[in-house]
DNA sequence: CGCCTCATCCGAAACGTTTCGGAACTCTAC
DNA sequence: GTAGAGTTCCGAAACGTTTCGGATGAGGCG
């Protein structure tokens, strides 16, 4: 292996001399520059990793820490999350780091354990929640870090997110504008951050139409098709508040939603209003529901390359405000939202359908 | 952070010895070994893996290139493999690289460069090739390596594998036992070693009954549904060979040329015996077919803890006879073999359906 | 000429660990 | 009493890089 010494004797320089050159240091001259260099890459020379990371005091590691290892075999999360990770770090010449936690353990001892001995200089963290104790742990142990979503205020942390608060007030604000006043709300799992944000989104479009959160209108839950299902049918049944439409946090609760929907013989867009936002699941799009569904628009994988880009640039310090994005949205209008049907048609749906389960 | 220094300060014993100490040399007393064990987790001590693997020469990093992005974004395989191997890795105490190259850059290269710094001290090897290039370089590069699966002779290297010849053998035995004369064998691709030991098991068991090869009915082929499928129609076809049995190299192979029997009229087992290789695909279970199938079983995922625990062993500088395991296979017998039709029976259902389609 | 600045270079220390060679001491055997 | 063996310890070097402080020489200016 040919190390800087080897190369500073081949060109008669000093070793210094020779690490200043190849790192673009600001005293060496032009000349000298690229005789080094072209030495370099003649040699054959690669930096030591190890040497370079004890006197940094950076391993060059980037890591991502799964809870577990997912629970279904054929988990497409899994595969976008680490896939676009691993590939856009690899671009970014970085090191990435895959660490899949034993559950029993608690979480911030393996983020202690793979920190402490400097062995990896950075995380992407995922499903932040409101308080996040592994925030709380690398903030103090000085480990930089990019949350993939957001966490409470003050928002003083490099992350990559969405406008959730707005993705839900758009969407709110749609089936408002199109004559609706009791309208549905089925959300994220309660202790998430965009959960409660596109909470915030839902009141205040309702808020801005005079209207108010009704109870038992907001649900915080999985989002799985099973809990669009389940709403569906409590919506819609004996005591349900019966909405005209519906907010749906992704498509796989809408799936659900839309296949109660169905049994009930409740019509989209004839006598529920349905609109989503669609992440770009695979295999989940909103354009491809029997009825196609309005949708924000804000794929997942969009997230990945940020992600790298942001950790990497977080490690190298670079200020708050370039560590700080949030990515785009859009609104697109398909043909699931219509004009409120006037109360006979809805409740004789409904009558007919009750009498039926009877 | 603690340093050795500060241990031995600490203790009043020489960096040296504490060093020792804490990693179970011969030559120090079992009292001050324990002393310096206390003071170490008393004060949180983590060695400096940079430092450490400066002297060593090692990184500690194990690594697993994949040469692109998975085309399916919830490819199962993916998941099994990453997952698999970077939680048995983590268990190990090992850091997990995985790295996901540039389908433009070649291969070695990228192997050179993650090897060339010192960056990661030892690969898992996937889908290996009879001469697979990625074993000459790290061969000639001094590097360790575990391959699953193996190349060509001699076996002088580190590798998990089945004993593919045996899997091939057995499958096709079964149906010679079963009278079956004319037996097809749906291999998967041709440079892959398997593939080729596949070939041997199942020319030896033929060998065996006194019976050869045949033109037409041994085929190389892409381990997926859409082969199964093309192979069934072309071995029914209007030349077809018409065998009476057929080995299949997996179960999607399987489910496609049971979709093309089905289409042909052909009963499985009743006019073919379909027999399989079973890796425990999630989702494509031998059993779960509508005639469950007589399989040898293997699933793959039984590898991952044995590749894991092999590539750490190797590069600990384990002696070679202990990296070499082959994994076990079982028998199961179901309900898809049954003795060969006498030749109207056959003949008819093919006339039928020939005279339905013209 | 003397002084200052600027560009370019270098020596040496430092990072934290492992390991080589040897030192000190105790114990046994003659 | 002394040689030898065995046990337990230590100092110093080494790994390859970055960086601090300073050295050297050239050129400009009064």
């Amino acid at each position: 292996m040919t190390t800087l010494r080897d190369l500073s004797r081949h060109l008669g320089l000093s070793v210094t001399q020779v690490s200043r050159a190849l790192n673009n240091h600001s005293d060496v001259s032009e000349t000298t520059r690229e005789r080094v260099q072209a030495a370099a890459r003649e040699l054959g020379y690669q930096p030591n990793v190890s040497a370079r990371r004890l006197v940094t005091g950076r391993s060059g590691m980037l890591g991502l820490v799964l809870p577990d290892v997912p629970p279904e075999p054929e988990d497409s999360m899994f595969v976008q999350i680490v896939g676009g990770l691993s590939q856009h770090l690899s671009r970014l010449g970085r090191q990435f780091v895959l660490h899949i936690a034993d559950p029993k353990d608690d979480i911030v001892e393996v983020y202690r354990r793979l920190t402490s001995g400097g062995a990896i200089d950075g995380f992407v963290l995922l499903d932040p929640e409101l308080k996040d104790r592994r925030v709380a742990f690398l903030r103090q142990a000085g480990v930089p870090f990019v949350i993939h979503g957001r966490i409470e205020e003050p928002h003083d942390y490099p992350f990559y997110d969405i406008d959730n608060r707005g993705v839900a007030e758009t969407l709110t604000r749609l089936l408002i504008d199109a004559g609706h006043r009791r309208i549905a709300f089925l959300n994220g799992p309660r202790g998430r951050t965009y959960a409660v944000s596109r909470r915030q989104g839902y009141r205040s479009a309702l808020a801005d139409a005079g209207l108010r959160e009704e109870a038992g209108l907001h649900r915080f839950g999985p989002m799985s098709e099973g809990a669009g299902l389940l709403a569906g049918a409590e919506l819609w049944g004996p005591q349900g508040p019966r909405p005209t439409g519906v907010v749906c946090g992704s498509t796989r609760i809408a799936a659900g939603l839309l296949r109660a929907l169905e049994a009930l013989g409740l019509d989209v867009p004839g006598d529920v209003s349905v609109v989503v936002h669609d992440d770009a699941l695979p295999g989940l799009r909103a354009e491809a529901f029997a009825t196609p569904l309005t949708a924000t628009w804000s794929p997942l994988k969009d997230g990945w390359p940020h992600l790298a880009r942001l950790l990497a640039d977080a490690v190298d310090g670079a200020p708050l405000e370039r560590l700080q994005l949030v990515g785009e949205v859009q609104l697109i209008e398909r043909r699931s939202v219509a004009p409120v049907p006037s109360r006979s048609e809805a409740s004789r749906a409904l009558t007919d359908e009750r009498s039926g389960v009877s």
